[in-house]
DNA sequence: ATGAAAGCGCTAACAA
DNA sequence: TTGTTAGCGCTTTCAT
């Protein structure tokens, strides 16, 4: 009944009038310090309830530089960062912290970097930039002073975050494709010096040596992380793809999938006939079309509890500074799920 | 190079002693206030500029009431309202404004919502409740005494915010699948009182009354958005389906519609042979399926910018007041894509 | 046009 | 165990 209106807000202050007590002991009190005793504790929190209060954090910020707050930065049209965030905001909530979701668009992503780093309002922060890794991209990062989770990224002078194993996924999917009977594997992905592609391209490699493959030709499309690559990439290969030189497709993210996807059925490319499909899954998308997408399925909902692990647990160290550089990336394994896009490799022409 | 290592950051205190300016003529300078000449002025932003100056926006807020900042409430499952997210923050950024993403759950979610508006960090609230409209819930959101926009739903006592306009979507879509032969034509949907569902079912009557078909079955199932609930649906009507008494279904949201599907290929029902297919959509997916879905498309970008647009112009005015919660929601008009699912009805067994 | 000083709500250091 | 006080970084009177 005290209850202020509006805004003007309920403080310690109006908590302290109310009990008696003074200012120190409030507050001790509301934030389970010791030294109160308990039935002082009882009767604070009681009043704090009755009057309705709700802290002030950026005052309680300004003074304890602790904000309660971490920021998630990526680029949220990405479907599978809005699923990792998920993840790491549940995560963050049971520990109390809330979680900004901060969208930087491919471009100029450093000085988007710089902005929300900048910002004083994040005890951390969680990152994926689609951008190439530099020495500039990392120095803006250290020298922001903030602790942080790199999300399937690897940088110079940064420690290891949570990374997806791609590596492993690829080289799962390789083997399977070449079992099959592939030789010609086009593989399409995002920006060519990003973990993911660096990886998965790696894998590529390693994988057709293993097998005995490193004479034929290698197919590898790494651009940019969206529908139209997909497009691009099926039409500069299109010669190849209709002549059997090219007899299955890895796409490593599920936005460009639908651009190959769309390409080659423009051009009448079925498959598995024509062409094995696999790609990188983000949702419900795969397993719905005919005929079926076999996918790697990562645990995206993991990866941001991970992320949001590891976060905490950097904000708890506090002043150890320069320890943490070394830590080594959590590493989290996917799944192939096999479904009908993928056949025997038909004879070249 | 006077540049401070580390957090302890550049702070006013700085600039004042780099210029020699007081306290009072720094921060005018700095927020562009009247009352500082260009010469100081300009030597003020440059002295914030090299020594790296970012301001502390919690002290800031603290004493002018102003965040800067202001959130997006909703269930982030729900990939349309990643989709409006991105709109809205893409308005807000050139406002200068920053948002935070606030994921709520469907249960439980009147006491989430109490949460993120008590939080005094917001200067105003976008918000997409999916729990039922109540008193208790308006109660909550008028007592937070933050400006507030609704997006996709109305509440007793709440002013008007952006709407999608599902009555017509609905209603063309309905005339459509009437003009193709449908009689029985089942509509699944999320929470039953919530606006889109609402609105749809009233247009799913009014044409199927104008239509001259009120003397036939109605067939509406609306519940949850999610896909267990697209597959229950088609469940409990599975004997009308097979026996032809329903011939098309139109689902109001795309996760949904994927248990819609799931459940009809498993039971061996046909599109467009045996049913015709209509469904709200909300990615790439409708149109890459066997065949596509005619799909019902809702520029959801744009209804993020409006939102923020109405949220910004309620911060402007801000001891208004009662006076808004006169206003008029802003309606924003979809359109229907026809594609390969619809076809004409086939006659009951 | 500029400076001085008060104080937003809170926590942390120091007294008692 | 509790109270008192200073001050976080900033904006905003009120003087000058």
């Amino acid at each position: 009944m005290a209850k202020r209106t509006h805004k003007g807000s309920v403080t310690i202050k109006d908590i302290v009038a109310e009990t008696g007590y003074s200012l120190g002991t409030v507050s001790r009190a509301l934030n389970g310090k010791e030294g109160v005793r308990p039935g002082v504790k009882k009767r604070v929190e009681e009043a704090a309830r009755s009057l309705g209060y709700r802290p002030n954090l950026g005052a309680r910020a300004m003074r304890s530089k602790n904000f309660g707050n971490v920021a998630f930065l990526a680029n949220m049209s990405n479907i599978a960062f809005t699923r990792i965030a998920q993840g790491a905001q549940g995560y963050l909530k049971q520990r109390n912290y809330s979680m900004s979701l901060c969208h930087i668009d491919d471009e100029d992503c450093i000085s988007q970097i710089a902005h929300y780093m900048g910002k004083q309002q994040f005890d951390g922060v969680m990152l994926s930039p689609n951008c190439e890794p530099s020495r500039e991209l990392s120095d803006v990062i250290i020298s922001a002073g903030l602790p942080h989770v790199l999300i399937n990224r690897v940088m110079p002078g940064l420690s290891g975050g949570v990374i997806i194993d791609y590596y492993s996924s690829v080289a799962e999917a390789m083997d399977y494709l070449i079992d099959l009977g592939h030789r010609g594997i086009l593989i399409v992905g995002g920006s060519a010096n990003i973990l993911p592609t660096t990886r998965s391209v790696q894998a590529y490699r390693d994988v057709r040596r293993k097998r005995g493959l490193d004479g034929t030709r290698e197919y590898i499309a790494c651009r940019h992380i969206d529908e139209r690559w997909g497009t691009e990439a099926v039409q500069s290969n299109l010669d190849d793809i209709k002549a059997g030189r090219i007899t299955a497709i890895l796409s490593l993210n599920n936005t460009i999938f639908i651009g190959v996807l769309k390409e080659l059925r423009r051009n009448g490319v079925t498959c598995p006939a024509d062409v094995s499909l696999v790609s990188f899954e983000d949702g419900q998308l795969l397993s719905l079309l005919e005929p079926p997408i076999t996918a790697i399925v990562r645990p995206l909902l993991e990866v941001g509890v991970r992320a949001a692990e590891r976060l905490v647990g950097l904000l708890g160290e506090k002043e150890n500074d320069e320890d943490a550089a070394e830590a080594v990336p959590v590493e989290v394994r996917t799944h192939l799920v096999k479904r009908e896009s993928c056949g025997p490799a038909r004879r070249p022409d």
